[in-house]
DNA sequence: CTTGGCACTCACTGACCGCGAGTGCCAGGA
DNA sequence: TCCTGGCACTCGCGGTCAGTGAGTGCCAAG
């Protein structure tokens, strides 16, 4: 059905539409690249392509643009990799490699994957799920109140306030911290539950009831309810390709103040050696369905780039691909 | 020169443009608003206001919209407290009373106000210089490395990574910790230099070394360069007014990105008494000379409001005020 | 299967025009 | 002195209309 022509033709309307944004005709397609066929050929090859639906027209006397099926074809079979330029190699490097703490790194990463893409770019902080516990602080703020400071190997440091029932001694917390720290220090956080449920039984019963206060803060709020971080960067972007969004700029922003959306976004994939792509319409998410977003995981987390369908897919996969495996390493070094 | 009827004149047309969106002509004006006079009077009036710069006309058949003046006027002079409304209240109320820590009741602040004004919503987080310092927490990650945890009484909780030059022991880390806390524990942030500033010599030689670099980072990194942190929240609500940035959209989401410069816009100000109030040019910030802003501190920190100088000014002040009250109180409260 | 030719479609542009909201000015009246 | 009705004028807006040109679909010949 689609011969190589036809794919060809098909590859260079999809980079056509993307570079100038404007419906790509038949004769301009024949005569810019060099397909070595009259126009006429192509017109005949564009019209099984649209009848396929891997591209539409606006109007009867205008162009082809790709539809989002197009897009598909486009970036699972006929995008090649386009490497990173060296400056971009570099910039990516000096950019990232000052960073000291981990909010400097996610900030870092989002301003320049947006940069490089030129779109909105997503950087989800380390799950604390799949972290591994470094440290857990326990510190006494007043009689029957304590804090909880969790610190991780990624770097991320939770804190809970945890109200307590009773009074409590400087002892007893120096206690739970003896007690909690040995198990938890290099246990992953999802494991935590296997290795803290005997704790209640081995602890001495005077320990007991804060005990137990604790540890259910501990698994309430840190395994079963983790907080998500999301850091995004780039909106102004968006105003960049105003041409795509017809009046839709709001949907995007709004889904945009959703860290339940984002997280799904880029939370649906966490595989770090695929970049995944969801174009158009294939996102599940309202209000998305005019964007396309390139997403890869870096091992403890997700990140991506969400931009108009009209997006240079094969840049931005690059880019995508590559600052994931420079936070990835940043972060397993860290 | 600007007799009552006049600054009656102007209030109608600030009243009319920002509801309406639309330049307001003099027989509308005389008609809506019971002035008593006949829309020629009215003319006569507004050719004045126009002379004096409060008013301006896009083109000459089209009605009058008032000019950045002529808004400063309006809410020097003219605009009476918009009380808010029960509803409103109990919102707030109720809005903010479930939140736990910090981060939790900023989100929630910045939510509630861009809900409340329609607008975009900027919140500070409680600034760390002001704050009290509850406790220092010294972490023994590695011999060499330390992790330094300070609380504030505000709930802020700030971390820092640092690399030793020599390797100390567990006993070393717990001498620290005792030669630390007692000083700091209470004191404001920005007292700290001077509860600090004869420690090194207090403490005894073995522990020099590493007192004065952790003395430095605290220092450093807290004191002297206190990492502000921010939320925003409402952008969506700009595309709300895209009438009002024709095509300026861009700057505006550009400057909002950028930490300094919000912070240079709600920090100018931190009197929690009055609310200030910045229309177009007299904003200091490129790109936003199209926007009012609308701030006001809460005692730690400030927040405030921003969107086109086309807003409600009298609902917005009670707004920032309210919502300042209550974060106010919440965080100290907590 | 490709190609040149040809008739057709239709968005876009600019010119033109009438409508109407709004203005500025003036002369008369309280 | 100030207000008012009247009046001529301005000018953006919306609608119509014809010309232009890029682009298409189809067909017959190579």
């Amino acid at each position: 059905m689609l011969d190589d022509r036809k794919l060809e033709v098909l590859r260079a309307i999809v980079e056509d539409f993307v570079s100038t944004n404007e419906p790509v005709g038949s004769k301009n397609l024949a005569e810019r690249h060099g397909l070595g066929v009259s126009p006429a050929t192509v017109r005949n090859d564009m019209a099984t392509l649209e009848d396929e639906g891997y591209i539409t027209h606006p109007h009867t006397s205008a162009g082809r643009i790709p539809t989002s099926k197009g897009y598909r074809l486009f970036v699972d079979r006929l995008s090649s990799v386009k490497p990173l330029s060296g400056a971009e190699k570099r910039a990516i490097q000096s950019f990232l490699e000052g960073a000291a703490d981990l909010d400097e790194i996610v900030h870092r990463s989002v301003r320049l994957l947006s940069q490089l893409t030129q779109q909105v770019a997503v950087v989800q902080y380390p799950s604390l799920s799949r972290s591994m516990v470094r440290h857990l602080e326990i510190v006494h703020l007043a009689p029957n109140r304590l804090l909880l400071v969790l610190i991780t190997d990624s770097g991320r440091v939770e804190q809970r306030v945890l109200e307590l029932p009773a009074v409590v001694s400087d002892q007893d917390v120096s206690d739970l911290r003896g007690v909690f720290g040995p198990r938890l220090a290099g246990a992953r956080l999802v494991d935590a539950p296997k290795a803290l449920e005997d704790l209640p039984d081995a602890a001495p019963a005077s320990l007991r009831p804060v005990l137990t206060s604790v540890l259910s803060v501990l698994l309430t709020t840190l395994v079963e309810h983790p907080e998500e971080r999301i850091a995004i960067g780039g909106t102004a972007n968006l105003t960049r390709h105003a041409l795509d969004f017809p009046q839709t700029l709001r949907p995007v922003l709004e889904a945009l103040e959703e860290q339940v959306v984002l997280l799904k976004l880029i939370g649906e994939v966490n595989d770090p050696t695929t970049v995944h792509v969801k174009i158009g319409e294939e996102n599940s998410v309202e209000g998305l369905r005019s964007t396309s977003v390139v997403t890869i995981g870096y091992g403890q987390g997700g990140l991506g780039v969400l931009g108009p369908t009209r997006m240079d897919y094969a840049g931005n996969i690059s880019s995508v691909r590559a600052v994931a495996r420079y936070v990835g390493d940043l972060l397993a070094g860290a």
